[in-house]
DNA sequence: ATGAAAGCGCTAACAG
DNA sequence: CTGTTAGCGCTTTCAT
């Protein structure tokens, strides 16, 4: 318990340096004390420590993701563990683990959450989640020239690598789709317009009726947070206007939910009175009563990306920024009145 | 950028020691020179080197979570998450961080990143989660008497603390449900036998078939992955059977929303013709068609209440044992037959 | 109240 | 091929 590589030495016979040597596989060391080492090693059962090799080596193996504020309402929508699901496949390849920062107790912000983690060397590089518009975070990943990706676009011009969906062609496309089906009062559900992502996803929304000439009525647009209870009472808003919408498209799945749940408590039918688009495609869609047409993301894959990209830039030390588009794609399930077979789709 | 703790105390015209102490917020430091070196650290952006104050002080404010492997399976079952919002709930408040054990590329074994993870002395303490049957991980915490919490029952006699469900008894109530709603044949579809939380839950079922003198047939019980995939061909199976169940119980929600994709498929009406309960009531469930019945085994309380156990240990040296039982209780929804309100709930 | 010095456990020149 | 030496950046006695 607790041995260290000066008692694995002496156990062994040799110095130190020996030992280090044959934890990290140098070449140039006899067969026969690599042998002497790692039978001391397993007799004492030693593992090296981390932190000392760190200290010296100034990598941690160790990447970290800036979980944003609040904590505990982000692990409430399926983003999250899909993007982690990406991440993690590459890093569990790559032999890195994951540090995620949480420490708030004390009233830190997200900037100083983040300049403690650059800060204190505990991770060879960073991807940030949610970009806000504005962010401050950018500039302070900027400044530290810590390898980092930000999943999601930054809203200003920037040095940094990042990761997106076209937010704003998947939004057009989302609201095509209804306007195709023949909707002409179509409301948006947004999430909170801090967020980048939402204010791509309205400005697709925008575009598409430009494009057909629809008239644009601000009184169509509500936003909430990215809670099925934001969707909930942002639904209920909508269907209380004179000139009901009769067709939604809403920024993320958790809000097409609660605005099922709404249109259901007043008595709608889903598509016959009421066409519902979510986005990102969580599991939960295809679930639903009846299944949600969504437009998928590939979260996973944003997750996927950004992890490699910052591997890269880690390893390889290969800075350029690079910026990925991850494609999108509707699918169509009965919440939009397509006419669709009723399938069943596994997880 | 990378400035030191001698760099800060060299700008202020003092010792490192100093500027330790005013870091540390030292009692015995003169409101002059702490000024004087809280200007130096602003000036210079100082942030404290955590792995080099790890090495010496031997803790990291950090807490690791060993993910069982297969990784991204885990993931995909939406306990994690909630393990991980009751986890976060806890560590954010009193400003540790979350570590995750993902690394596997070389060919590691749960054991072997459990043991690197102690040995490498990056974290203060452990949370170990999905305990399996004479599961190895629980000699390897005891053996190095690090300060760990078990989230589910360990299967041998340990001196490791643990928080679980009462899984025996909420599967015998589940079961009980469906007996008291005139169900005699009963089909239990399992989740792998390795893991503990299986074993207890269909020895819940059997001992509720007991209690009632039912009569207990191997056929109905099928044993799948934790996944969507495994309760569809579950059901599948149990469909096949020449005396079908009527009614089933689920160990997992995501095994009972296979099988009811399954059953809708062979024209199966829920829950007239078959009755569905399900476990641990995810979000999922209320979303349903029909809305699930589950029992909620309220697992962010586990991860909540094992962070707090472990937390406990560390920073009190509280080391004697304790087990904590999380109640459950049955979500009545439409799956199992009851006569409820067609309810809307929120997430 | 502050500084000097030793050392946490490891790696990396530099010798040999 | 292997040992010696000098740190990595910080905390912590022990002095003063």
């Amino acid at each position: 318990m607790g041995f260290n590589i000066k008692d694995v030495a002496s156990l062994a016979g040799v110095s130190p340096s020996t030992v280090s040597r044959v934890v990290a596989n140098h070449p140039r060391i006899s067969e026969e004390t690599r042998e002497r080492v790692r039978a001391a090693m397993k007799e004492l059962d030693y593992h090296p420590n981390a932190i000392a090799r760190s200290l010296v080596k100034k990598t941690s193996e160790t990447i970290g993701l800036l979980i944003p504020n609040p904590i505990d309402q982000f692990f409430l929508n399926p983003f999250f563990t899909e993007c982690l699901r990406g991440i993690t496949s590459v890093t569990e390849q790559e032999g890195y683990d994951v540090l995620l920062s949480t420490s708030n107790g004390t009233g830190f912000t997200d900037e100083m959450r983040l300049q403690h983690m650059i800060g204190s060397k505990r991770v060879d590089g960073i991807i940030l989640l949610n970009s806000k518009m504005h962010d401050p975070l950018i500039s302070i990943l900027e400044e530290n020239h810590v390898p980092c990706v930000l999943i999601g676009r930054p809203s200003t011009t920037t040095s940094i690598s990042w990761v997106n969906n076209d937010n704003v062609k998947a939004a057009y496309d989302a609201t095509k789709h209804l306007i195709e089906h023949g909707h002409t009062r179509i409301g948006f559900l947004s999430g909170s317009q801090e967020l980048v992502v939402s204010v791509d996803r309205l400005s697709g929304y925008h575009a598409a009726l430009r494009d057909r000439n629809l008239p644009f009525d601000p009184n169509l647009i509500v936003t909430a947070e990215f809670l099925e209870q934001g969707g909930y009472s942002g639904m209920m808003r909508l269907l209380a206007l004179p000139d009901r919408p009769t067709a939604i498209v809403a920024s993320d799945d958790v809000l097409a939910f609660g605005a099922m749940r709404a249109a259901g408590e007043l008595g709608y039918h889903i598509p016959d009175d009421l066409a519902i688009i979510g986005f990102n495609d969580m599991h939960l869609a295809k679930m639903a009563n009846p299944p949600m047409t969504s437009m998928n993301v590939h979260i996973d894959e944003l997750g996927k990306v950004a992890a490699e990209m910052l591997l890269d830039q880690i390893t390889k030390a290969n800075r350029g920024k690079r910026t990925v588009i991850i494609q999108h794609n509707l699918v169509i399930r009965r919440s939009c009145g397509s006419q669709v077979q009723p399938t069943y789709e596994a997880f």
